[in-house]
DNA sequence: TTATCACTCGACTAAAAGGGTCACGTCAAC
DNA sequence: GTTGACGTGACCCTTTTAGTCGAGTGATAA
């Protein structure tokens, strides 16, 4: 599993593109002056993106890319799926362990790992551009200007107390 | 954020340590049979447990290695974190892009990452290895035979309703 | 006191992944 | 037909992974 700053690259840039398009096209080269991002790189980034059908491209000159759906129809996890971010703790372990180990602790391992995937997934499937514009608005207007809001609190919606 | 076969590769020797030791110490060439993983491999990740103050050693003939705590006192996390697995989702953002791009593009994602990073740290940080060994037991004996078991339910104590 | 057992340590390797760059396309509009 | 922008494949360097190797050191027992 890997979570990588091309994830966080992807999810950023589909970001800047939702914010700063209002229906039209906005220029990979806007975004990678406003984020800060290589052009090139994410050239390859929209690649991914276009062929996981999350953004559309036009072409010539007032070309640029838009959002393949409305940005409550893309979720964390199809940005992440499209780059090739793979989020599954227990995927790489078909095919290269599963039969050579079959013990007790290897299936223990393995049942603790993919659930942790599923945890994982469900957080980042749950989550669209949409939810994520609107709840950084929300802080902007309601935020506590004492709080220095660095530090994540855990979300309301997760109970944290008995994992096992 | 990386979740390799290293840490599981850790997990799974530590479990096969505590089911396989009674007190007494047991040897890598054990482990490494039993689980089918490389001695070498397995020295060097011992090296790192016993660095971590996660398993002591017992050097000479009827040497081995023992946990230094209790299974209880043991989490995955402790593992994880003796053998480098990286668990946070946005610790490499600190240094290489915070100051590089300050836009709120950056911010929304970023504390949306390290909210991944937070449920998961209290998943890992929440299980022992006589968490796992008891969760494995309960499983061979008040397991339904007609289910396959393979699909992991989610934890009854995580609600996955509403992440945002 | 020496053989042996088992951990200890540093160095080394091949292969993969990560992050990024480049040159050269092609398509569309003015 | 030139310019703006995406499209594509190939390439590069660095770090990490997974694994190997060989020469140690410390403890036990014959």
């Amino acid at each position: 599993m890997r979570l990588t700053s091309k994830g966080r690259y992807a999810v950023r840039a589909m970001l800047d593109l939702t914010v700063n398009s209002n229906g039209n096209p906005v220029r990979l080269q806007e975004i990678s002056n406003r984020q800060n991002i290589s052009l090139h790189y994410l050239e390859q980034l929209f690649r991914r993106l276009r062929n996981g059908q999350a953004v559309k491209s036009v072409r010539g000159p007032g070309g640029g890319y838009v959002l393949a759906r409305s940005m409550d129809e893309i979720t964390v996890k199809d940005i992440l799926d499209c780059v090739g971010e793979n989020i599954n703790p227990a995927k790489d372990i078909i095919g290269s362990e599963a039969e050579t180990a079959n013990t007790p602790e290897f299936h223990i391992s393995k049942d603790y790992f993919q659930n942790l995937g599923v945890i994982m997934k469900e957080y980042l499937q749950t989550t669209s551009l949409g939810d994520l514009i609107r709840k950084s608005r929300e802080k902007d207007l309601g935020g506590r200007p004492d709080a220095p809001t660095d530090t994540p609190e855990p979300k309301p919606g997760y109970n944290m107390g008995t994992p096992i």
